[in-house]
DNA sequence: TCTGGGGTCCTAGGACCC
DNA sequence: TCTGGGGTCCTAGGACCC
């Protein structure tokens, strides 16, 4: 018995969520734009039929987004999350198995299923109904043709959203219109790779004959999804919990740059309060603190200037006091003066589970004390919000390096004092 | 003036052990 | 002072994804 996927995805997302507090926005174009207005990150159809173009930078699209009066918001990422919580739960209770992919994705797993295409349509219509969010459905025996069937839906005017490609024949057709480079897994590089080998469509991928020379060139990833593209299924349905994250990472790009050391470590310093409280959230412990920090590449008449450095812990720890001052650790053995830096960032890794950690004989554990503060830090900044308490070593304004944010909309969803009003 | 942020997986090569 | 091969683990870097 074969497997049937489907993956359902939200159209142009963030605009969709700025649009659905917004109805004078319906049919206008939209954008979202990323952290500091840098670029665009998300666009409705009536955004890109005018050519803007997803990660264009935001400076060079203002005069045209004027002209044509494109509604132009700031990520605001508290009303994104909100709304794909919503999303996915109305999946959930609609599908035997679902795997959230990303924020606005997520896999639904319909085999066994008597009609599948009817399925799809349903799961569209209730999840439009109870979100107010457009989803398209793409239906396949794998996950890359389930992905391909989602764009033809995305880009067909006649399919209503809900693709399948559960038929030989289809695939055919389709495979036959899809450009290597369009396929999940088939970046910029290998796609020039596989022209140079003649390779040029999906199809031509999929009936290519010398196997070898793919796992050669394209490593054992170019023959699964070579596979996949025959309806060979090689990337499972992963119904489990969401999996703890190997890595947490947390960087941001300046509002304005940055010289001095104290400013560069202030903002480190908030970056390794998010990052602990992601680590702590799931349960985890960490042993290596990863710092970097970089100049502004686009900005060619500065110095450049890029580097990264670690400081490697004895003992595992989620106590955000301590990362902090391995991440300066690490930020000292970096930092050259007369630089001008853009961006800095940190990475948690070597994570291990709380349950599992390892007593080293030269140093203590988190202490039963430290857990509790931390734990209460936690409780009130979820409560509060915007992280009401926080280590002195992060600053008090910020004013340095703050991001810039100048279209952003309301918490609509998350913010008692934010919430949509009704006239 | 102004170009995002957070992840995963794979491979090659070096270090080290027996 | 000379000699070999196999296995494992770790790391850096590349490529890709949303």
């Amino acid at each position: 018995m074969g497997q049937v996927f489907a993956l359902v995805d939200c159209n142009s997302f963030f605009c969709s969520c700025e649009r659905l507090y917004r109805p004078d926005l319906h049919k206008r174009p939209i954008i979202v734009l990323s952290n500091n207005d840098g670029c665009a990150i998300s666009l409705t159809k009536e955004a890109k039929a005018l050519g803007l173009k997803m990660g264009a930078p935001y400076f060079r699209m203002k005069q045209l987004c004027e002209q044509h009066q494109v509604a132009v918001f700031s990520s605001n990422f508290s009303l994104y999350t909100d709304l794909s919580r919503r999303v996915m739960e109305t999946i959930y209770e609609l599908t035997p198995e679902i795997e959230i992919y990303s924020v606005d994705e997520a896999w639904s797993n319909l085999t066994g299923i008597a009609s599948v295409d009817k399925h799809g349509r349903m799961l569209k219509e209730t999840i439009e109904l109870n979100t107010g969010i457009p989803v398209s459905v793409g239906i396949a025996p794998t996950k890359t043709l389930a992905k391909i069937a989602n764009h033809i839906a995305k880009k067909s005017d006649r399919a209503g959203g809900v693709v399948s490609l559960m038929e030989k024949k289809y695939q055919d057709i389709a495979l036959e219109r899809v450009p290597v480079g369009n396929i999940w897994g088939i970046g910029r590089r290998n796609s020039l790779k596989l022209r140079l080998i003649g390779i040029k469509t999906a199809k031509d991928l999929r009936d290519y004959p010398n196997e070898k020379e793919i796992q050669k060139k394209f490593t054992k990833v170019g023959i699964m999804i070579k596979h996949e593209l025959q309806g060979i299924c090689c990337f499972p349905f992963n119904d489990k919990e969401a999996k703890k994250k190997k890595e947490i990472l947390s960087s941001r790009t300046f509002g304005t740059p940055v010289y001095r050391k104290k400013d560069l470590q202030e903002s480190v310093a908030n970056y390794v309060s998010y990052a602990s409280e992601k680590l702590r959230k799931q349960q985890s412990l960490c042993s290596i603190v990863e710092v970097f920090a970089r100049t502004n590449p686009h900005k060619e008449e500065v110095q450049q200037y890029y580097a990264f450095n670690y400081h490697k812990a004895l003992t595992a720890t989620s106590d955000t006091r301590k990362l902090i001052k391995s991440a300066f650790c690490a930020l000292e053995k970096l930092f050259k003066s007369g630089i001008e830096y853009k961006k800095a960032g940190v990475r948690l890794s070597n994570l291990t589970d709380r349950e599992e950690v390892q007593l080293n004989i030269f140093e203590q554990m988190d202490s039963t004390k430290d857990d509790a503060l931390m734990t209460v830090i936690d409780k009130i900044n979820t409560i509060e919000g915007s992280r009401l308490i926080k280590s002195a070593a992060c600053g008090v304004n910020n004013e340095a390096w703050a991001m810039l944010r100048s279209f952003k909309s309301p918490r609509y969803t998350t913010s008692w004092l934010e919430l949509p009003t009704v006239k």
